[in-house]
Order: C-alpha cells, then structure tokens, then sequence
RNA sequence: GCCCCAGUAGCUCAGUGGAUAGAGCACCGGCCUCCGGAGCCGGGAGCGCAGGUUCGAGUCCUGCCUGGGGCGCCA
C-alpha cells in the first residue's frame, strides 16, 4: 500500500488487512468498502471462504483474529454471512484529521510514480466558432489537468485546433474578397459562423472564386510565402478569440499550447511511408489505407483508415498518427488523454489500434496509453441537441453572458431577500444596517462575485455528471442555490468563511486533535480524511464528476454538523476549538476541490 | 444491416460484484425564536424486458426493446 495516504483510514485499515487475509491466503482482496452500518466493512471473507472451501462466517473469523487493529478500531464485529464491520477509534480519526489540518496537500497523494500525461482538449476550429462541445472539451480537459498535476504527475496540454485542410482556400480567398482589415475585424470580434458562412456560400455560388479556392489550397500546401502570410492572419485572429473565451472561462490554456493540425503537416509522408514499410499499408480505390482488425463498414466488410487520399492529400487520420507518434518520441508521453466527443469513439480507436499495430504506442513498462476520455453531447431543456431557436448552435460567447447575467441576476435575489428579512425583523426602529450579511461589502468586486458564480455554475454542471452521458443543459437547476450545484458549494465554502470573520477568531493550531464527541463531528471527520482518495479517483477514471460528488457530500456533512453542533456559541473553549477546526479543514478542502475543478471559491457571496 | 454509448423515483442524477438501491428538484405533512435557510424530520414512488454466470447482480455475460451516435477519401 503506498506510503503517501497517511491521512486515510481506508488505506492504513486496508493494509492491516491485507496482513491478515495473506496469512490464509497470500494476495487475497480483503474487499474493503465504506459501510452504512459501520464505518468499514471487508467483504473478501467470502469469495475467500469460497476458494478455500470452508464456512464464510469461520474464514471472517480467522481473519479478526490474525489483525492487529487494537489502535486504529473500536469494534471489529462478525455480522451477516461472513461480514466484518469495523469501527474506528475517535482518538484515532482526530489524530488524522489533525495530520490533515497540517498537510498543505490536504491529504491528496503525490504519486511515486510520475507519467508524462498528454492532454488533448479544447479544439476548436480556425474562422470556426466555438460551440458547446468546445466547451465541455475545454471544462473536463482543464480539470483533468489541474488533477494530474496536482498528484504530480507531468501534464503536457495540447490545444490540436483545426487550422489545417481545404476550406482553408476558400476561406483565404474570402479574406482578399472582403479585405484583410475588414476580415481581421469579424473574426478577433468573434463573428466567426458568419465569416465562415460568407466564404462557404460564395464557394457554393461563384465557380470562379471555387477554382480560386482550389488553386489556394494548393498554393497553401505548396508554402507559397503570401498565401501562408494569409492563412497566418485567420490563425491568429481566431487565436485571439479563443483567447477572449479561454480567460473569460477562466481555464488554464494559453497560446503555448497550441498545437494545431498544421504543426503535424511536414511529418505526415513520413508516417505514410513508414506505415509501408512496416506492410501495413493497403491500396484500395486509389486511397492508401490501413485496415486495423475488428472493424467492419455497413456491408460488413472491413472498415480502413485512410492515411492518404485518393487526390494525394492527407486525411485528418495522418495527421491524428502523426500527433500520437509526434507526443511518444519527442514529448515522452506515457499516457495521452483525448477529450473528445463521443461521436469520434470509432475514429480515434481505429487510429490507436494503426498507431498500436505500427508499435507507436509500445505496451508495458515504459510504454504509452491512448484512451478516450468520451463526453456526451449538450441537450437543451426539451431534450434536443442544444441549439438557438432559431435552429443555430449556441455561440459560446453569448451563452457565457448570459451565465454573467443571470448569476448576476441571481444573486441580487438574493440579496434582496435577505434585506427584506432583515427589514421585516427590525420593525422596531434602529435598524442596523444588515453589513456583513448577504450584501458584500463595498470594496468586493460584483462583477468578478457574478463571473465566478455563473461560470462555476456552467462548469459544476458539466462536471458533475458522468461525462460519457448526453447532459441537460437547464439554466435554473445550474444557477440554483440548493441541490448539487457550484452556487451552493461555493455559498458552503463563503458561509464557514464567515463563521471566522464574524466571530473574529483565528484559524486553530492543527497540531492539537479535534475533540470528536457528536456523531455529527465524527461523520464530518471522516469525509475530510477520503479527499486524498476522491482526487486520486479522478485522475484514475478521467471522471471529475466523482470529485463533484465528494465535494457535495462533504457540504452535506458539514451541513449536519453545523446544524448539530454550535460552533462559535460552542459550550466550552476546547470544543469551540475543535469545531473550528474542522470548520477550517472542511473549508480548505471545498476551496481546493474547486479549484481542481477550474471554480472559484469566493469568501464572501 | 453492423458497431459504439445510454436506459435507476414524476424530473435531473449518484451508486468501486456485497447486507434494506441513495441524493437534489417537484409534491404532501410536521419542526426549528437559527452562528448568513446551503434549513431539519417524516411520506409516496424506481434498477427497460428475458435469460445466464455467482454464495451474492443496478453493477459481469447473451438476446431483445427504446433513445442517441457512428459506419471510405470532412474533422
């Protein structure tokens, strides 16, 4: 069991059982789980007792006897069929809440042994505009980085946008149409759809500018220094679009991570030519394709990957080999994360197996991992493709203000709600100004307070379900301040903060143990010590919804001990102590769970 | 036709092969003179269908049904 989960009951339990099942049967899974009718239960006596040919309920038995758990457990009692449920020692979990309040990790592990990850996110589209599936792309991939450097691994991102392939002639010969100003002027302002649209009717329409577009194409891939001047102008004019959205969205890609299609573009006669040379490559209608195993098309035969088309040119596979054989050798990726749609499952599974066939994904030790961290698409509220009214996908900009407005919106509800209580209370003169109450005080910066909640609203929704699934994108659930939401974690996070400020109290010495009589103490204990295991847990299942799930039961317990247990009006001064304590931890771990999710926890609301 | 994904409460979703399937919203009935109502307690209602594996299946396997997606030179 790696050293580094100090902090988890779990762990340091799991390891004393492993001891105790290996004196009956060496490598035996105690099954260790969380329990509803103890703290743990170890279910491994059973399957054990079934190997073994021997009653469960003696098995168990053996197993209780040979554990030394004297300082870490209370009961360790023999239920069911051959159940062990074990309690902990209160002395024991406050001493590790105490090693947790004094972690600056929080208890997250620093792995021992480091990867180089390759995340490939984002993608959006040169002259393109960004859409919805962009956008999740964008939440789940920036979060899953944050998480893997956290645990210390080393995280490359890679931006692969779209700046590469043949609408790129027409679009070229649209900016000379229009004019580089004007063009330049539409596509940093991020009216892309329209730019695109332009030069895709004129294509349509105009014979003339097609044949332009065709030649263009060519003079492109040929490096024709003007026309690469050009299409360096719609790169970068988009690029400082993205940029707008990427810093409105508050994620961590910058222009070095960019790597576009077209940065693969001089690798890719060499991938054709080497794939030859390895017999892989099959000519079939004038297309050099490979045929991986196990894939068929709709007439059952088999299904290939075309490298090189018909034409000469390279498809968007040559250029996908390109990127995994580009992040092996000269990144050093032992594992490539692609955020991508689920639709493209078949794609890129096809390109891993070309690329595993041509031993560019070497297995084992040393070796590299391609998997496909697929997300659903982005219903609307009737359960159709997120679209406009009017039938458009939804601009990312415009869907971004309006999370401002109402967030916005949102909170000055509240607000008023607030003061209107507050009003109805002092019907007797003297009213007191309500200062710090829901109101923030003057010198907190509204607009930042509205951008962090509406955004963290969009993001929480998109994290907090399983991500292979379609998501309902509703904007009063997102916003709601009840239920599992980002407003309610962060408004979690805002109120413990405000027990400190109000009370005036400083942060307690970590050092000195919780006092854990109430249950409700104890509880919230517990899940302070699993967030080492829920971030691991993300990083394992490319999921950031299991840390949204964490993260919301650990408001909810601290939501029961806050209603049981008094904390500044505490009976005694070593209790108060203690529950500020835990206050304290359990607000640390909300504000960097958040952060791991791309959030902002602001301390006031 | 073939392949992939999904199907859990009225709605949105949790649920690492383990005991009685959990939340939130909505609905109904109570409670709290509370450190900022992120309230608290109680109630109804659910694993698409049929087989199989297993001591044990929402979870694994097979078939079917429903919905979404993909299936040769777009990415």
């Amino acid at each position: 069991m790696p050293r580094w989960f100090v902090a988890d009951p779990l762990a340091i339990l799991s390891e004393r059982l492993q001891a105790a099942f290996d004196t009956l049967a060496p490598g035996a899974d105690p099954v260790l789980r969380e329990s509803d009718r103890a703290d743990y239960q170890a279910n491994g006596a059973l399957a054990l007792a079934k190997s073994l040919g021997r009653p469960p309920r003696e098995v168990a038995g053996e197993v209780i006897a040979a554990a030394s758990l004297d300082d870490l457990c209370e009961t360790v009692e023999l239920s069911g069929p051959g159940f062990v449920n074990f309690t902990l020692r209160s002395d024991f979990v406050a001493e590790q809440v105490a090693a947790l309040a004094g972690d600056h990790r929080l208890g997250v592990p620093a792995t021992d042994r480091p990867v180089t990850v390759v995340v490939d996110y984002s993608a959006p589209n040169v002259a393109k505009e960004m859409h919805v599936g962009n956008l999740r792309s964008t939440i789940i991939g920036d979060s899953l980085c944050r998480v893997l450097d956290r645990l210390g691994h080393r995280v490359v991102r890679e931006n692969h946008i779209g700046d590469w392939g043949t609408p790129f002639g027409m679009l070229i010969e649209h900016l000379l149409d229009v004019g580089e100003q004007e063009a330049a002027n539409e596509l940093s302002v991020g009216d892309l759809n329209r730019f695109y649209q332009a030069a895709r009717a004129s294509f349509d329409r105009d014979q003339e500018f097609a044949e332009r577009s065709r030649r263009r194409v060519v003079l492109l891939q040929s490096g024709d220094p003007d026309t690469v001047r050009l299409w360096r102008v719609l790169v970068s004019e988009s690029v400082r679009y993205f940029d707008r959205v990427y810093a409105e969205l508050g994620v961590l890609l910058t222009d070095d991570d960019i790597v576009g299609e077209s940065f693969y573009n001089p690798m890719l006669p060499e991938v054709v030519a080497d794939l030859d040379r390895l017999g892989l490559l099959v000519v079939d209608d004038g297309a050099r394709c490979v045929f991986p195993p196990g894939f068929t098309n709709r007439r059952g035969e088999p299904l290939p990957l075309i490298v090189q088309k018909s034409d000469g040119g390279y498809g968007y596979a040559a250029t996908d080999l390109a990127a995994i054989r580009d992040r092996v050798d000269r990144l050093g990726a032992g594992r490539i994360l692609y955020v991508v749609g689920a639709p493209q499952s078949q794609h890129l599974s096809m390109c891993m197996a070309v690329a595993a066939m041509a031993g560019w994904l070497p297995k084992g030790p040393g070796g590299a991992v391609a998997e496909h961290v697929a997300f659903g698409s982005v219903l609307g509220a009737d359960g159709k493709m997120f679209k406009t009214r009017s039938g458009e996908s939804v601009k990312l900009s415009d869907l971004l203000a309006e999370a401002l407005a109402r967030a916005t919106a949102a909170l000055d509800d509240r607000a008023a709600a607030v003061g209107a209580a507050a009003g109805a209370g002092a019907a007797t003169p003297a009213p007191a100004p309500a200062g710090d109450r829901a109101d923030p005080p003057r010198g907190v910066d509204r607009s930042g307070l509205a951008r962090a909640v509406g955004i963290g609203a969009v993001k929480y929704a998109d994290l907090s379900s399983d991500r292979v699934r379609d998501y309902v994108f509703d904007w009063d659930r997102m916003l709601a301040f009840e239920g599992d939401t980002g407003p309610y974690l962060q408004y979690a996070h805002a109120r413990i903060c405000s027990i400190f400020r109000r009370g005036g109290v400083a942060v307690p010495d970590p050092s000195v143990p919780p006092v854990l009589a109430a249950p409700a103490e104890r509880a919230l204990s517990l899940q302070l010590l699993r967030y080492g295991e829920a971030v691991s847990s993300v990083a394992a299942s490319s999921s950031p919804s299991k840390l949204c799930t964490y993260l919301y039961d650990l408001a909810s317990s601290f939501t029961a001990f806050y209603e049981q247990c008094p904390v500044l009006k505490a009976p005694d001064e070593v209790t108060r102590r203690s529950r500020l304590l835990l206050a304290d931890v359990t607000a640390r771990i909300l504000a960097d769970g958040l952060e791991l999710l791309g959030i902002e926890a602001p301390e006031r609301m």
